[in-house]
DNA sequence: CACTCTATTGACGCTCGTTCAATAGCGCCA
DNA sequence: TGGCGCTATTGAACGAGCGTCAATAGAGTG
């Protein structure tokens, strides 16, 4: 096979190229476990193209995370009517259902940053604070949650309690449906705060 | 200052020291911001000695891991008698006072398993499951929780949640006492599984 | 059909993980 | 007490892979 020729793309549609192809690539690698030369290859461009574009390995990864991360909260845009315990249980299911279907640039992205550096884990808690954000901040906001110090705490415990659940059950779901696990996600938020009343 | 003269110590001993140093240095840092070089220096040796004893920094890295669950398994080894609510309110204290005294082995613990490969991750899930398994197979297993599959994803979501919860506690503690965050972990477990009604 | 702009290349330097034959501390036996 | 052997330890050498930079070649424009 002769080498392929060299193809000329506007910026932005070979950043898109070369995004996309990082959030597949790092699904299932991590970034050391990701040669600039593998993805070079797959991409067809040469090493030298993706310096250009990103400056080095760290900022790749660090935009592949952000591309993400962005793909996500655009996909899950929560409903803005509706009583609140109806919205929650529709943001929610627009998560699950996300996560089910990019399941690897998802894992792609909480594996990120659990693992990486500070900016990356920064890109996440953005992206985490945006999702919870947007569902207690309507004109009803504090109907679900009151708004001190121990329940913002709780909110945050219970997303990643969430988080878990779905990435469990996508791993294997033993039985439960997946109306089954909504319920117990959703009902699972009123239960949490509930305990705000029973501490000492 | 010359160079310090070689000291040999025992291979229990220096496996050791590695060990101990390694769970220190990898808090902060993640595994390929460690060089050999660095690490070497810091504990007095070659970089040769390491590969000695561990054949590769990833490897080590697993030595390391290990080591640091052991730990936590040994140190928080639950009551064998009481009310079942009792020992729960016990094994949670023991486990948060000992996040609070060994932060950093225990972000460096939490940091590898979540970004790390299969062999990484299952150290992690096994020390875990150490930690959750103890709890509910006494006699009086299932007066807390009943074993079903939707139980078992729930305990499982309660514990990413009470790790959420203590290293965010401790991050930023916004004036929760850690009685209070005691009282919200150990509460929030019944609370939890008595979804398990309502959920359709 | 030149000509310019810039997307793209490929070879080079350098850091860092890994290997392996050589070295030296420490206990043992005469 | 003094040599001897075992093995903990070393450090130089190798290779893989990240990052740089001047040179090259598509594609639109006059």
């Amino acid at each position: 096979m002769t080498t392929a020729p060299r193809t000329r793309l506007s910026p932005a549609e070979r950043r898109e190229q070369l995004l996309d192809l990082g959030v597949r690539l790092l699904a299932h690698r991590s970034l050391d476990e990701l040669s600039i030369d593998l993805l070079a290859e797959e991409a067809g461009i040469s090493r030298g193209l993706l310096y250009h574009y990103f400056g080095s390995k760290q900022a790749f990864h660090e935009a592949v995370v952000r591309h993400a991360a962005d793909d996500l909260i655009a996909q899950t845009t929560p409903p803005t009517d509706g009583e609140p315990l109806e919205r929650l249980r529709t943001s929610v299911t627009a998560y699950v259902d996300y996560v089910v279907a990019n399941h690897e640039g998802y894992v792609s992205l909480v594996k990120a940053a659990a693992g990486g550096n500070e900016s990356l884990r920064a890109i996440y808690e953005d992206a985490r604070s945006a999702l919870n954000g947007r569902l207690f901040h309507g004109d009803d906001a504090g109907e679900i949650v009151p708004d001190t110090p121990a329940a913002r705490l709780l909110v945050q415990g219970w997303s990643a309690m969430t988080e878990e659940l779905v990435l469990s059950w996508i791993d294997d779901s033993r039985g439960v449906t997946r109306e089954e696990l909504l319920g117990l996600v959703v009902a699972s938020l009123p239960a949490v705060v509930g305990v705000l009343g029973t501490g000492r």
